[in-house]
DNA sequence: TAAATTTGCTTGCTTTTTGCAAGTAAACAA
DNA sequence: TTGTTTACTTGCAAAAAGCAAGCAAATTTA
């Protein structure tokens, strides 16, 4: 596997490093606010995400702790996605993308931006609080 | 110039359409947490760019309304970019970058992040501020 | 129980983007 | 007037992205 180079010891680029292309930070967004935790859910997305790129992001997020995946309890040919709380750390950063996109595009502001912007710290509390119990209802199955 | 097209109608997506890249946020991370303005001033990063993309991506980022370029009073062969409110905007992503950058890379703790986790929002207004001011400094010369 | 389907990929190929080194052109300084 | 500074552009090789097709294990259907 390809390993990830740092160039420079300034943390925004150390996070870009991982997150900085057109995709990741999609897949991250799916996990983190849709129900969607599979490839093939993955690929169900607007953007419509090539194959071969969402395998390769996959295996780069799983490989890099910021999620974990796990057989499917029903079906053993599927494998369900989690975000680790590295993952989840990431939740304020997808969140001022969506404020910023929100005022920038003109189509739609949805709920959930306007309730970041009411209260931006309890709603990520909140958010945050939702996807760590999901780990913990993973951990202890 | 190439114009940007958009993936979906999600604002993280539009977002990611236009920074979703290893180099763009550097480029604006340099405006507006150094006093780095010029060309050559970004050569000079630790990340090291190369010159080729930083032309693109100043083009870009002006293009689609996040700076602007003025003549240097001094020399006319010297670009001044400047942050619009469009790429001041911008600044909470960052922030947010470097928090999580900062908590996950074993580098060092910047005072900025010491200062933004002890209280985020007037870290962040206090910032806003101080590149509003430049603008409107610009202005009225 | 054999055939078709679902699911999660891989492979091969083309196009696009990136990265590097060298070159250019206007302004400026000596 | 000659060299330097500044901001790029150009050409080419390497890497990444995008697209269509293929594959293999598990599961469902006939």
């Amino acid at each position: 596997m390809k390993e990830i180079i740092h160039r420079s010891d300034c943390p925004i680029s150390f996070s870009l490093d991982y997150l900085g292309d057109k995709w990741t930070l999609l897949i991250l967004r799916d996990l983190m606010f849709t129900e969607k935790s599979t490839y093939g859910e993955f690929l169900t997305s607007q953007e419509k995400i090539a194959t071969n790129i969402l395998a390769d992001r996959l295996r780069v997020l799983e490989t890099n702790g910021f999620i974990t995946s796990n057989v499917s309890p029903e079906k053993k040919n599927k494998f369900i996605y989690s975000l680790t709380e590295k993952g989840i750390d990431l939740v304020p950063v997808i969140a001022e993308f969506m404020i910023w996109g929100s005022k920038y595009d003109s189509y739609e502001v949805k709920d959930i931006v306007k309730k970041l912007e009411k209260d931006k710290e309890d709603t990520l509390k909140e958010i945050r609080q939702r996807l760590l119990s999901r780990i913990r209802a993973n951990a202890s199955t």
